[in-house]
DNA sequence: GCTGTGACTCCTT
DNA sequence: AAAGGAGCCACAG
C-alpha cells in the first residue's frame, strides 16, 4: 500500500469523529490503523486546507489544545469546539461526561 | 545520509 | 502544577 493511503485514512478517521466529540492525535492515528503516528496526524492537519474537515475535533492528549497560540487556527479551533457545546478553559478541553466515562476505563495489560 | 524540528505522548522530578 | 527527558515519526536543509 502507498503512503498516500495513510493520509487518506487519517482524514477519514477525523471525518468519522461525531459532532460534540473529540479525539487526541494519538487516538486518531490509532483509529486510522497507524499506531504511534500522532506526529503524522498533526502534520496532516497542519497542511490540511479542507474547510469541510472537522480538524478541530482533534486535540492533544489530555484535552490539550496542541496548536501554538501564535497560530490563528488556535483560536479558530476553540471557537468551533465551543460552537459544538464543548467547554474550553485555559487552552484545555474540559472532558464531557461521556468522554470522562471512557477515560476512567481501567487500562489493564 | 545525518541533523534539527515539531499542531505528539508518556514518564519522572 | 511545571519542567525535563526519552521515544517516536516524517520532513526540510
Amino acid at each position: 500500500m502507498s503512503a498516500d493511503d495513510s493520509e487518506a485514512r487519517v482524514l477519514d478517521a477525523i471525518r468519522a469523529i461525531p459532532r460534540g466529540q473529540s479525539l487526541s492525535y494519538g487516538q486518531v492515528a490509532e483509529r486510522a490503523g497507524l499506531p504511534r503516528r500522532a506526529r503524522f496526524v498533526a502534520r496532516v492537519l497542519r497542511d490540511n486546507d479542507d474547510p469541510e474537515l472537522p480538524w478541530h475535533r482533534s486535540r492533544g492528549a489530555g484535552g490539550r489544545i496542541a496548536i501554538p497560540d501564535a497560530s490563528p487556527s488556535h483560536d479558530e479551533q476553540i471557537r468551533r469546539l465551543r460552537a459544538e457545546g464543548h467547554e474550553v478553559v485555559n487552552g484545555r478541553l474540559r472532558p464531557s461526561a461521556a468522554q470522562r466515562r471512557r477515560a476512567e476505563l481501567p487500562l489493564l495489560p
